[in-house]
DNA sequence: GTCTATATTACGATAGAC
DNA sequence: GTCTATCGTAATATAGAC
């Protein structure tokens, strides 16, 4: 938990450890005291370089929240048959959440008990809104099983990829690497797991 | 938030109450007095019913685990090809999530700060154990596919179905049933959502 | 930029009356 | 079984020295 290191904070650096604290403990189950011991500094200290707690966490849920609406910008999200585009942003969102794992990680465990946190909550219903609009046109050209509810399946599909934040670390010695990931789910979700299906 | 019910508390009542409200504002985000408002009874009279607020944390994911666990004694969960077993794992543990949602809910979001939290945490691992055990063993039949890698699979597979507590909702006028979501689980995991698969 | 000291409020839990 | 009053601690945040 003590990190020690104790020149020249900026309010970035000290992001990566809040964060880090952040989810090791929970937002709410972390103190500024808790925050002071991991980052070497006093509390007084963090308010020399940010405002208090939670502004330490809008950095951080902003972070996460621009990379995944980026990919919605991106060529592959916006031309192309529907479903292929669906394909793309699935794989695309596990890599930004391998890239960004601690601050999608926060994002994705936001309970709304705060301004900033019902904020959070409210951009993120918006990303997963586009998300389904994307698989709707994707089943409208007949590209999904007609048998399976879309919005369900979209829930599904996106709560797998949201997973990734409960158990991914970055391999320490032969773990998955993004790519890997992305390919598995995209496989698991488009082509099922049984053989020969 | 007020729930106003002022008569004979006991323990089981009071906590379908906290419960509710734990996951409401998260465990570490919720203090006695809010849940004194919630229950309509003072802080000193929650004290009557249960030890403190740890106990209604405890009694809450002892009973997510304990019926996590029985879905593993069933004869659907020990009998037949592994296939089959791990067909029916995931058709009950999406049944138990729905019929126990706020319990289980609670105990997916665990982070491990109390002693309580640090053993709820061990049994999940261990019951996680159990299926990812199960998967191996229809892969060893050749009954998954053999180019995605069966750990990470299981990994997948199991966020997804534990992302229910995220977002499903008991039906207040159309929702999705267990039945349903069970099926559409099954289907998308093993047989995949594209078309002619 | 960091510190010690402290103000102020909120929290978990208890005492004791009814 | 519930209440009001309160204890002791831990929380967020600030003041002011170096």
């Amino acid at each position: 938990m003590t990190t020690a290191r104790r020149d020249a904070y900026t309010p970035e650096t000290l992001l990566t450890v809040a964060v880090r604290i952040f989810n090791e403990r929970g937002y709410d189950g972390t103190s500024m005291e808790h925050l002071s011991k991991a980052a070497g500094i006093s509390k007084s200290s963090i308010y020399h370089h940010v405002a208090g707690k939670e502004e330490l966490l809008r950095r951080a849920v902003s972070r996460a929240l621009d990379s995944l609406f980026a990919i919605l910008e991106e060529n592959g999200a916006r031309r192309g048959r529907a479903i292929e585009r669906v394909e793309y942003v699935t794989r695309r969102t596990v890599e930004v959440l391998v890239a960004e794992l601690p601050y999608v990680t926060l994002l994705l465990r936001v309970r709304g008990n705060t301004k900033t946190e019902r904020w959070a909550l409210e951009r993120r219903r918006e990303f997963d809104q586009r998300v389904a609009d994307l698989l709707k046109a994707a089943a409208a050209d007949g590209d999904l099983r007609a048998d399976v509810d879309i919005r369900l399946a979209t829930r599904l599909l996106f709560g797998m990829v949201n997973s990734l934040v409960e158990w991914y670390r970055p391999h320490p010695g032969g773990g998955y690497d993004a790519d890997q990931v992305a390919e598995t789910v995209v496989q698991l979700a488009f082509d099922g797991l049984r053989t020969d299906s």
